[in-house]
DNA sequence: TTATGGCGATTTTTT
DNA sequence: ATCGCCATAA
């Protein structure tokens, strides 16, 4: 039995346990042992939240709730607490000693983190098996979307579902409402489809059904019309078998509140819970969450209001503003020091975000020095932008950088064309995250969307992509008919199909819907069939469809390219079907909720380029912030509202705090954008920057006398020769000239009246209503016209 | 039924 | 600048 009492073996365990999370600080450790009820982590941007989160699901996994804990296990030899001693002076700790310390650890299986990207909980668990070896594997460390569905494969069928259920995305559900809205008669000019679904997205995060939804548009007459869509929009999920992104998560709760077995199942099943990025849960994950972690209230949320920045797609700051009242007695723990970024950098990232009114406050601090200042350059055009910044990483790499130490982060996806270009024509690798995913182009989505059909028939939408895709002679009208017989005989569509020469609607297209749905039914008798894998079926799948033939048929031009990725997708099969009991339809939901940063790996020595909402959780040693324009950082549509111009200063904050030794801000005094050149003024957030910590520089300096060329001394010149960029025109064109009202004469056309005349680029472009040949826009400057 | 061309509208951000 | 829609013609 021990020879030394109680609390000095207290004090012992507590010395070895801080001993074995040493390498926190002492906030960081304070959440890493504060493990019972319900606590909150304020952490800043690189404070080590991944760190404090891995550490603390590692205590609970072997001390449990030791660390405020007056048990002390009567197994604990005199030998046991020598090996503690030596362990603090530096030796190791054998996992049964550290057991016999623990009091109530928890089974690895019952704990849960959530996360909102898969990359941050793909991140989470290597982490975690690292420091915990095969435990670790047994943790749930998955995105909200992704549990959700393990929760609803389970028990759809309590709500209705089958258990393969087809997850739809952005690009389907703008096909079902596209649908919908023609059903009701509803035009697409009064009621843009993302409108729509954009309002019904945003009803399903706070929960409303279509009812409720309905009683509170009242006697709004668009809010009427959302309604109906919304209920029509729903019903057509539910027939198909499907759930938009949003239904992942509001039909989880809503099985948790109808089936109360299932919610105690689930909470019972978890000790612990952790959520990460909580400032960016909507109210139905906020729902969620609550729900599983209502009975032992061991729930631990992590996250920045700083850096929320999902507020329009439903996020709701107050999750993580109301905690503490939520949660009575919560513990509250901030960690606000940095250990990403220099001194500077957190410097102006704490001055412009100290502008915002709704926050917790909080300011970073980092042992790291002050660093370098932060560079603002104002280039004359965003294609001079583009090349300054080349030009730095050019230099940088050349004095022993990595291309992989850049990253260039903009505002939105249509800022990276120039960068591309010009990083191509510079030889700088690079490599663009987000905009046009894999999984988003045409022929990806063909050939998933025969997946779907394969695993899910009644997938109306999927079934009308590919219906006739190649084509096989089956328009919509036939297409139509088949659907709508299907609705008023009660059988659904592929039975329909199949004798479909019963039904003289459909007598034309009788033989190629038989033939189609035969096909159909043979891929689906293979993917229940133990006799073929999953990448036969889909090889099968090409060959029986001609698809690579079409893919040439459709453009020769890219047909490479296409086949290509459909080639690439087979890999991805494969890669997906060595893993113990793929399914189809576990594969389909895989890629459902993948996307591409997901796939971005460090390892490759590239630029990175990508939005700022995409950089979220990543870190660089030099960064790049480009456009910073009133209209383009912040934007135009939030520029005359209070609340969205907060968000987007959290978005400036978390954009500043990505880099963590040099940061270069940019923008342009004239940029060509959405098709037409804007002169912005700086953005506001630049005059945020206390100017003891900018440097300023610009690419053109003021002081030239008008109509002389600005002095191109230095890289300019050589860039500016290749068609990139081509100074304009030091004599006015004559296009001023014309104006609308005006008659002319062209040399081909004849005579003609000037209806419009709309000054674009350094030329005008005029309307003409020709006498002759009818009305006509031509280009002031190439038409060779004549006045009247 | 499919192919084409012109026209207009449209631009955050993403699980 | 690009995309998607629509009308028109084959």
């Amino acid at each position: 039995m021990q020879s030394i009492d109680k609390n000095e073996i207290k004090k012992l365990r507590r010395l070895v346990m801080e001993k074995d999370f040493s390498r926190m600080n002492d906030m960081q450790r304070q959440a890493v042992f504060a493990t019972e009820g319900p606590l909150l982590v304020l952490a800043g941007a690189g404070s080590g939240k991944t760190t404090v989160l891995v550490n603390r699901i590692a205590n609970i996994i072997r001390y449990g709730r030791a660390y405020d804990s007056d048990f002390i296990n009567a197994n604990l030899t005199d030998a046991d607490i020598e090996d503690c001693k030596r362990f603090i002076e530096g030796e190791e700790l054998s996992d049964s000693v550290r057991f016999l310390l623990a009091d109530y650890p928890s089974p690895a299986w019952k704990v849960m983190a959530i996360t909102f990207t898969n990359k941050a909980a793909g991140e989470l668990k290597d982490r975690l098996i690292n420091m915990l070896g095969e435990e670790g594997e047994q943790i749930w460390a998955s995105t909200f979307h992704s549990s959700c569905a393990r929760i609803l494969r389970r028990d759809a069928e309590r709500l209705g579902y089958t258990p393969h259920f087809t997850i739809y995305d952005a690009d389907d559900q703008r096909r079902v409402m596209k649908a919908v809205l023609r059903d009701l008669d509803i035009s697409e000019k009064t009621m843009p489809p993302r409108a729509v679904l954009s309002e019904i997205s945003r009803a399903k995060d706070s929960l409303r059904t279509p009812d409720i939804y309905e009683s509170e548009a009242a006697e709004d007459f668009r809010l009427k019309m959302i309604a109906r869509a919304y209920r029509a929009y729903q019903r057509k999920l539910e027939e198909s078998d499907a759930m938009d992104f949003d239904d992942l998560i509001a039909n989880t709760v809503k099985l948790f509140k109808a089936c109360p077995d299932i919610l105690e199942y689930y909470q019972d099943r978890f000790n612990y819970i952790m959520v990460d990025e909580y400032q960016d849960t909507n109210h139905a994950q906020y729902e969620f969450v609550n729900l599983l972690a209502a009975k032992k209230k061991n729930l631990c949320v992590v996250g920045d209001d700083d850096q929320s920045i999902y507020k329009f797609r439903g996020a709701t700051i107050e999750n993580i503003m109301n905690f503490e009242h939520d949660y009575p007695g919560a513990q509250v723990i901030r960690l606000e020091q940095n250990y990403r970024s220099t001194q500077n950098i957190l410097d102006a990232a704490n001055a412009v975000i100290s502008n915002n009114t709704e926050r917790k406050g909080k300011s970073l601090w980092t042992g790291n020095g002050e660093g370098k200042m932060i560079s603002y350059h104002l280039a004359e055009n965003e294609v001079d932008e583009a090349d300054k910044i080349s030009r730095i990483i050019l230099d940088g790499v050349g004095g022993g950088a990595k291309f992989s130490d850049y990253a260039v982060l903009y505002r939105m996806n249509a800022q990276s064309q120039n960068f591309e270009r010009m990083f191509a024509k510079q030889g700088i690798p690079h490599r663009i995250i987000g905009g046009t995913r894999f999984y988003e182009r045409q022929e990806i989505r063909d050939m998933i969307a025969y997946l779907s059909v394969v695993n899910n028939p009644a997938d109306e939408i999927r079934m009308r992509r590919i219906i006739n895709r190649p084509k096989r002679g089956l328009g919509d009208k036939s297409v139509d008919t088949a659907f709508q017989i299907a609705e008023q005989v009660g059988e659904t569509f592929m039975e329909v199909i199949s004798h479909a020469e019963d039904f003289p609607a459909l007598s034309r297209a009788a033989a190629k819907l038989k033939a189609f749905g035969e096909m159909i039914s043979r891929f689906i008798r293979m993917n229940e069939s133990d006799d073929f894998t999953m990448n036969e079926l889909y090889q099968e799948i090409i060959d029986e469809t001609d698809y690579i033939e079409f893919l040439q048929a459709d453009d020769p031009e890219r047909a490479q390219d296409r086949t290509e990725n459909v080639e690439e997708l087979s890999s991805n099969i494969q890669r997906y079907e060595e893993n113990e009991g793929a399914t189809l339809s576990g594969f389909l939901e895989e890629i459902a909720l993948f996307t591409d940063i997901d796939n971005y790996d460090e390892g490759a020595d590239t630029v990175v380029l990508m939005t700022v909402h995409s950089a979220k959780g990543l870190e660089f040693p030099v960064v790049f912030l480009p456009g910073w324009e009133e209209g383009v950082f912040p934007g135009t549509a939030v520029i005359y509202n209070p609340a969205e111009v907060e968000e987007e200063r959290r978005l400036a904050y978390v954009a500043i705090t990505r880099a963590m030794k040099e940061l270069f801000v940019s923008g342009a005094e004239s940029r060509m954008i959405f098709g037409s050149t804007a002169r912005n003024r700086a953005s506001r957030f630049i005059d945020e920057i206390p100017e003891e910590l900018l440097e300023r520089t610009r690419s053109r300096e003021y002081n030239i006398r008008k109509g002389v060329m600005p002095d191109f001394s230095s890289s300019e010149h050589e860039n500016y020769q290749n068609n990139i960029y081509k100074p304009k025109p030091s004599v006015p064109a004559p296009a001023g000239t014309f104006k609308a009202g005006d008659t002319v004469e062209h040399k081909t056309f004849g005579t003609g009246l000037i209806l419009t005349a709309a000054p674009m680029a350094n030329d005008t472009l005029l309307e003409i209503a020709f006498d002759k040949v009818g009305t006509k826009k031509l280009f002031a400057n190439f038409a060779r016209l004549t006045k009247n």
